[in-house]
DNA sequence: CTGTTAGCGCCTTCAT
DNA sequence: ATGAAGGCGCTAACAG
């Protein structure tokens, strides 16, 4: 019978069953992991490789990770994974983990607060190292406590960030970027604009964007208003009477994502083609290609997802324990057609 | 001072600390926590109850994991996640695991052969109970060689299928989609179909549209062919010539996914416009609004994802172990302006 | 109704 | 140069 008994068939071999086949102790294998061959015998060391790979031994992460206290895992919740946008924050939080070995649990919240309160507790529960939010707002008294509590991980709020709040927080500079799109409205001879978003709900980006867009029309350099719509079915009488408003100005509608957009293009009569501009926080993959191509703010997701990992991994991994910081980063305006003018 | 020792400070609470707390042993709160109070005092009950509470301890699913051998935990490994048809999957993955409480461990291949590997790798180091395999291709043998293996973890492929191989399939039914296009076409009165597509490399999806698409025009009720192109620079040189070969006849172009419709739109000329026709396997958020609407074939990654996860969960955590199946989802066909010939 | 004991797979002093 | 022993946090017989 082998040294090791086997409780169940077909285990993965386990460091006990590579030690008993060697012929040392478990110490001895742990060393040879980690790589301390400093006093070990030339001979051994061969042995013990060979046997590893005969009997394709791998360390089990998971023990590991209970004696270590660190998993080499982080948590990531998103809003909505569905959205493309999201998708390329993974992106980019997946290069920088993948770079420095850190896995991903990854939780879609669905846009449901609930929900994502319940995925952080399951991510904290699967010990992961740290976590990545992207919230999907209206929780911010829950999350600034948990980032109070004595015993939390490093946590980075990405895209939807909340303040002030005691962790990192990664986000588009949004009104940079609302500043940026309206300059650009200004110069093609736009007269008004109307920014459309669906409701802000503590969704921080939104409430940011519609500030910047405020604060730039209290300047009065271009007329305009913020239209705020809860259900899209509700755009094709609503938009009619504030597109009035500015008749006999070069009005231009501006949306607040792709989701917006859409429904401004599925919106919008024909009539009004070529007559209203149109522009967007948007992809650029898409809004190039959309209707005759919407002048857009792309803004840089990869970009964001690294620098959210970036920071944490640098808290959770290497000991970083500066003052938290706010990373905005920078939109690109992409002209169509749409504003044309 | 406190029953338990706290080696580091500000450590979770243990079971450990709940036992010592409550004064009785760990054992009783083990219990607790799965429900068996049975034969439980309710006295005790209620002042583990009361303990647990206030310590907010939270069991450590990761040594929960180690004794029981299951971490709830699955891998998924997705060949491109900057994809949102990758995002979708992942949001149909998501909606059962959640449902079934199992954590997902997400890496992103990035369309490398040799990063898919090791990040399987990775994941089943982790412990994961499963994994669900969106492949990008070329490593069949690799893939069949681990199922086959006597320790495997159940595994289901996702999109991405490669037969014959030991374990669950889900993807498109890519034959019956271009049937169901190449029909529209007939019907809208095309005489020529250009199929155009990255080269297939091993990528499932591709070869069996282009089988699907050869078979088709090997019936003789439409003309056409298949064009492969590696580099979208090399477009705006080889397209014209293929298109010439049918003049007179109206032809249509056949994208196999949304990058290359996008790259079609860029490619064709003004004067194309109209004459062509365009369709594309695409997503319909974005097909209805490109250009003048792009008539397109719309999976549904939500669904697929969906499926993946439910094959999976079965025979991880149910003991499933029936004969593996392939499951093909029907593709919808969305058409617009783009076709209307 | 509750406790004891013996691990899961690995790491880490402390010995030798 | 290598081991033995104890423990991470939890579970699972087996005893009472």
């Amino acid at each position: 019978m082998g040294a090791m008994s086997r409780t169940r068939t077909n285990r993965q071999p386990s460091m006990g069953d590579v030690a008993a086949a060697v012929g040392v102790s478990k110490t001895t294998i742990s060393r040879y992991l980690h790589g301390e061959f400093g006093y070990m015998s030339e001979e051994t060391r061969e042995r013990i490789a060979a046997v590893i790979d005969e009997l394709g031994y791998r360390p089990n992460k998971m023990a590991q990770g209970l004696k270590a206290t660190v998993s080499h895992m982080v948590g990531v919740t998103i809003a909505d994974i569905g959205n493309p946008f999201s998708s390329l924050l993974l992106k980019g939080i997946q290069q920088v983990c993948r770079s420095r070995d850190v896995q991903l649990l990854v939780s879609d919240s669905n846009n449901q607060v609930a929900l994502e309160r319940t995925n952080i507790e399951s991510l904290l529960d699967a010990q992961v190292d740290g976590l990545i939010v992207n919230t999907v707002g209206g929780d911010d008294a829950w999350l600034a406590d948990y980032c109070a509590s004595a015993d939390h991980r490093p946590m980075v709020l990405l895209d939807r960030i909340v303040e002030p709040i005691d962790c990192d927080c990664v986000s588009t500079d949004n009104r940079a970027g609302v500043a940026m799109m309206l300059d650009h409205l200004l110069e093609r001879g736009y007269g008004a604009v109307v920014f459309v978003t669906g409701p802000a709900e503590g969704v921080s980006t939104r409430t940011a964007r519609i500030e910047g867009v405020e604060s730039y029309l209290r300047d009065g350099r271009i007329d305009g208003e913020v239209l705020v719509y809860e259900d899209a079915a509700t755009l094709p009488s609503t938009l009619p009477g504030v597109l009035g408003r500015y008749a006999g100005r070069r009005v231009c509608l501006f949306a607040n994502n792709d989701e917006t957009m859409r429904d401004l293009l599925e919106t919008l009569p024909e009539s009004a083609r070529g007559v209203v501009g149109l522009c967007a926080f948007a992809d650029e993959r898409w809004a190039r290609y959309s209707g005759e191509g919407i002048t857009c703010l792309d803004q840089n997701p990869v970009a964001m997802g690294r620098a959210a990992a970036t920071a944490l991994i640098s808290r959770a991994y290497d000991g970083a324990d500066g003052p938290y910081e706010v990373t905005r980063m920078p939109a690109r305006l992409c002209v169509f057609a749409s504003t044309r003018g």
